[in-house]
DNA sequence: ACGATTTCTGTAATCGATTACATGCCGCCT
DNA sequence: AGGCGGCATGTAATCGATTACAGAAATCGT
């Protein structure tokens, strides 16, 4: 693998010269930099990232931790991400933990020399302070994180504001017996959305046993054991509203399994509107979010405080969450 | 952030020591050790990446090319390459490409210093070349790449096996009009599926109109248009076999919206076996891919090259692909 | 024509690690 | 007591780039 001083001396200069031409820097003449460029592309030349990030303390490369590779959701946010990293120049290096501190720690450890800058997404509520800690040698930017306000740089979804459309829209249908799906325990954005499905059935007088919560993990299998359990609750709600959208699918299936058609028997709402939603049969009522937005904007967020340092200040940004109804739900049977 | 020099300075030790015991190499005193280990805690000391592989010329990463991070598949793969390379202490460098030449040359020699292998995924049949001239520098295995024997080592899906199996299904249930909802055009993948869809049609002697060929490009979006086109065929085919499951459920949708009961009407099948077939309403039938398996074979293809050097010897692998009869397919009405 | 600029290029320090080699120290043998 | 071997540690070169500074060559002004 060809090296600036091979260049340097297949041209006959200096590595200097060399690496000015390389990055426009400094005056170089017209004549040289012709040369050293027909050299460098004769030899395939390209500098090498490591030596470069050593001197300059610069990799031009950021790093995202996720809970999660799995399903749709987290693959829009990474489309999102990528899209405006390459845009950028940058790189993208991608780290799945499972949410604890200890392992937050570590891989942010390991990261070291190797990114700029981290977007952490850990909707986990214990991992908090590996968070905190990090954030002071490093420019970090929290998705869907449970961060308090100016506390750190965060995108974070309309959880509440959207799973309150989504159950009022239930409500206003006539909806008194309804089933949340409900994510991974001590799950953040699960938590916000159980809280508006309590505050909204609350304010409808609505109380167990017509309002019950059943346990799922926002996969498609939690969720079709989810509408098992709902086949079989009496008395039966007439509407299920799912943490995410996979969870809904699940139930739909598991629902269609059971003879239920939906929406006649029962409604079914989700969240999310990962791109599948508008192909389901019956098409599926959901909270859409921009979700590759959500990369974006975090992306964007974090690479101001690379190139710009402690100039930027800390907010909380919010993700829009809306509903969008479809065929999924009507009014209820009795 | 502390270096290796401040840990020495601090420890009242030269850097070699410092060195030989964050890496177990050399011999150095007990009581040493434990003081230097004590120090670099204190500091919070984690070596820098960009140095050592400077030096040692590894970075302990791998570097993934992927033509798109959109949908299920994609993020089963990388889900798989994800747990492999965790597994053994590697980091995952994640860059998209379009998959034509340049762009792949200009990843490449953007990871250039960054990686110590790259996995290659381009489908797109224009691509050999650049690919090839990456080979000589760089430990490279393709994923599902159209690449001849022993030129170069790759793991594909038996591609053509898996939709010959399908279209056996559909002519055995006694279909005689099929349509096909193609992939990208020219795409290894979905040039492989159609194949056998004409082999199959051929040698059961159905042909135009009676086989026809949708244009799709993998998309819902696309597999929806691809179900209104065929909805308005005549004859009206009783069977659509999709190349990947995406368009299946899109075409399910267009299918439904137009009336069509599936599978009483019409059936349906896909490929591929994402997570989310099984809970699609009907349950799609589809051949069965160990998306995830993909993954992490080539992961530890790669991992041996670039561990054992140019000791391993090239190969094709084939990833097995077998239907899966769910409840979209069934004999034809008519 | 000669010093002062300006323009271009080279020398060498630097980043933070690894590692071959040198060195110092201690104990043991004869 | 002198020398030798082995263990623990330090010194310094090295990886491949960037960049401050120095120096050389060319241009300019008077």
């Amino acid at each position: 693998m060809a090296s600036i001083k091979d260049v340097a001396r297949e041209a006959g200069v200096s590595v200097a010269t060399v690496s000015r031409v390389c990055n426009d820097s400094g005056v170089v003449s017209d004549s040289t930099r012709k040369h050293v460029l027909d050299i460098a592309a004769k030899l395939g030349y390209s500098p090498h990232a490591a030596a470069r990030s050593l001197i300059t303390s610069r990799t031009s490369t950021l790093g995202v931790l996720l809970p999660d590779l799995y399903g749709e959701f987290f693959s829009e946010v990474i489309r999102g991400i990528d899209r405006t990293v390459q845009a950028s120049g940058y790189h993208l290096l991608v780290s799945r933990s499972h949410g604890d501190d200890r392992e937050i720690v570590a891989a942010f450890r390991a990261m070291r020399g190797r990114v700029d800058g981290l977007l952490v997404m850990s909707p986990d509520l214990d991992a908090r302070n590996a968070v905190t800690s990090l954030r002071d040698h490093f420019p970090v930017v929290l998705l869907n994180c449970p961060a308090e306000q100016d506390q750190h740089d965060s995108i974070v979804i309309a959880n509440y504001e959207g799973a309150s459309e989504a159950m009022r829209h239930l409500v206003d249908r006539g909806h008194r017996r309804i089933a949340m799906i409900t994510g991974l325990a001590r799950n953040y954005d699960s938590d916000e959305r159980l809280r508006a499905f309590r505050d909204i059935t609350r304010q409808a007088g609505i109380a167990a046993p017509d309002a019950i919560e059943v346990g799922g993990d926002f996969t498609e299998a939690s969720g079709f054991r989810a509408g098992q359990a709902i086949l079989d609750a009496s008395p039966r709600p007439t509407a299920v509203f799912a943490a995410n959208d996979s969870m809904a699918i699940g139930a739909l299936s598991a629902l269609g399994a059971g003879g239920l058609r939906v929406p006649e028997d029962i409604s079914v709402v989700g969240f999310d509107d990962i791109p599948m939603a508008r192909y389901m049969n019956p098409p599926l009522t959901t909270v859409h979010v921009d979700i590759s937005t959500l990369g974006v904007r975090a992306t964007e967020r974090l690479l101001e405080h690379v190139r710009d340092g402690n100039g930027v200040t800390r907010q909380r940004e919010l993700v829009p969450a809306h509903l969008v109804v479809r065929s999924s739900s009507g009014n209820p049977a009795a």
